[in-house]
DNA sequence: CCTAACGTTCGCTTGTATTCGAACAATAGA
DNA sequence: TCTATTGTTCGAATACAAGCGAACGTTAGG
């Protein structure tokens, strides 16, 4: 079993996790995982290549935001929602709400003919 | 009077946010500015070359977090809490405290001497 | 053992950030 | 007007990040 790295709670640093969550791919990881509590790599990649994908899930890891467990062939992605709300109290909260409020303007934008 | 470009708060982007406060630099110029309310540039720069330094300034500025206004020769920059919070409604507390969080970490570290 | 499925890792290209000296613009004061 | 002060802007070097195909490793199933 070949384990993936994740960072004591103690040495994730904020302004890794603000570089992680700086790049719009990742934010949507982030997203929906708040609201789907896990989710394997695949149901996460939208169309696009895995490597680049990989590469995402690996930026958000080592910035403390996610853990992936390995369970047979497939890694099953989860935030670190408790950990990080003892490091950082209230601050995932904050970037969840922020991101849907985003989330939300970005369809609005869309709708209106911004996004095409 | 030459004046700095400011986006308007609908248009600020959570990700160019998150990208701003994904330095330590800037992140240490807003913790300065959320205890000082308000300050110029030079009380700002701790040492470093302005050129630098008025680069993270217009990060800072473009990314919507700050506000900066010319008085005489001087430039005097703010938080746009208001703003921002009806915006992100607690995202921008969230973070404050977050820095705050992490300021205190590192300086735990240093006396460790884990920083030198 | 052989093959398919799931992701990671490697190597490369392209694009964006950081850094800093030097030149510039605007204001204040003598 | 001349000079000092405050910060921005320019330009170039260096470093870092994104994107993606190809190769690899691991597990599951036949």
């Amino acid at each position: 079993m070949k384990e993936l790295h994740h960072p004591a709670i103690e040495n994730v640093a904020l302004e890794h996790m603000f570089q992680a969550l700086s790049d719009p791919v990742r934010t949507e990881i982030v997203n929906r995982l708040a609201t789907m509590t896990e989710a394997t790599c695949t149901m996460l990649n939208a169309g696009r290549p895995k490597s680049s994908m990989s590469h995402h899930y690996r930026v958000l890891r080592d910035s403390g935001l996610i853990r992936t467990r390995i369970k047979g062939t497939m890694h099953i992605n989860t935030l670190r929602r408790a950990e990080l709300d003892l490091r950082f109290p209230g601050l995932l909260d904050a970037v969840l709400g922020a991101i849907g409020v985003n989330a939300g303007k970005e369809a609005e934008d869309e709708a209106k003919g911004g996004g095409a």
